[in-house]
DNA sequence: GACACTGGAGAATCATTCCTGTCTAATCAC
DNA sequence: GTGATTAGACAGGAATGATTCTCCAGTGTC
């Protein structure tokens, strides 16, 4: 196991520990067919791999542990918006205000926020850029409102 | 209508016959409700505003056009990853470069970018941001050569 | 009239979640 | 220590939601 991989594994265990989330050989497999995954892969392609080690493992069992990694913190999900088909009608270059809550989208003009530029050393060989979206990710007022009302109640009813 | 409306819906018609597309009553619903939707409908949310005005149509029909628009380049879509999860384990910040043909990811380092800033003025009232994203949209070299290839094939067998 | 295109309806497919029964480890009473 | 109980995790399959596909009929075009 290379450095990289061991320091990921031991936050992955330390993390796993911190939310009281038991450490089990599925967890793991799962956990490192996506750290080995260089692809950023859908819980299929995870599926698909933790199968060579596990034959007998479910696909439900994939999606679920999939699922509590990522409300747990341990793993992220590329995009807010895989799911369902968000369409605009708003062809001018423009950039995007996301809540992270509900999901709404803002749209932002382009030069409120100015170029973005990669230096070209940074790109793989042979690839064209042809597009720069930006988007940023926060909380809208009425999901803050609707949070802090809720963690509120739930003092009170503490108390 | 207003101006803007006006514009867009002009732009629309254009575009359809540009793209040899006709120009039917229901296709005119369906961009008509995109357009008025500020809130980057979903397939189904569009389904339900053109239900009001066409209370026959299908859902069918409108993921029909919906996806001639999309190819057409019509409309557009809010991200490249709608579908299926994509999950990633690099939780270190930093942004991503994606093929728009075949929808491989690749990292990169935050630092490469720089920071990217919105100026305060342009949020709406009471967001409040936690994080910027930014996805570089292009095309790999792989992807580029097999759609050249593709096309020399095309041309070869015309002429 | 043959043809191409479009829309409607419902079946089919894909991604995801939910439900049920089983197993295992931990806890507790005896 | 032994058996009962409980909670968490898992496998398998049913159910759900989003999307696409297939087929047929209607309409306009040549």
């Amino acid at each position: 196991m290379s450095d990289l991989r061991t320091q990921a594994f031991d936050d992955f265990r330390r993390r796993c520990k911190d939310q009281g989330l038991a450490f089990t050989f599925q967890r793991q497999v799962i956990y490192e067919a996506v750290l080995d995954s260089r692809e950023h892969p859908t819980p299929e392609l995870i599926y698909e791999q933790v199968r060579q080690r596990i034959p007998s493992i479910s696909l439900g069992t994939v999606y679920k542990n999939v699922k509590t990694f990522l409300d747990s913190g341990v793993l992220k999900e590329v995009t807010l918006h895989h799911g369902s088909l968000r369409l605009e009608s708003n062809m001018t270059p423009h950039h995007h205000l996301v809540c992270s809550s509900c999901k709404a989208i803002f749209d932002i003009e382009e030069s409120a926020v100015g170029p973005v530029k990669l230096p070209a050393k940074e790109l793989p060989a042979g690839f064209s850029i042809k597009q720069c979206r930006v988007e940023f990710v926060g909380e809208c007022r009425n999901c803050q409102t609707a949070r802090l009302r809720k963690s509120k109640a739930k003092k009170l009813s503490v108390s």
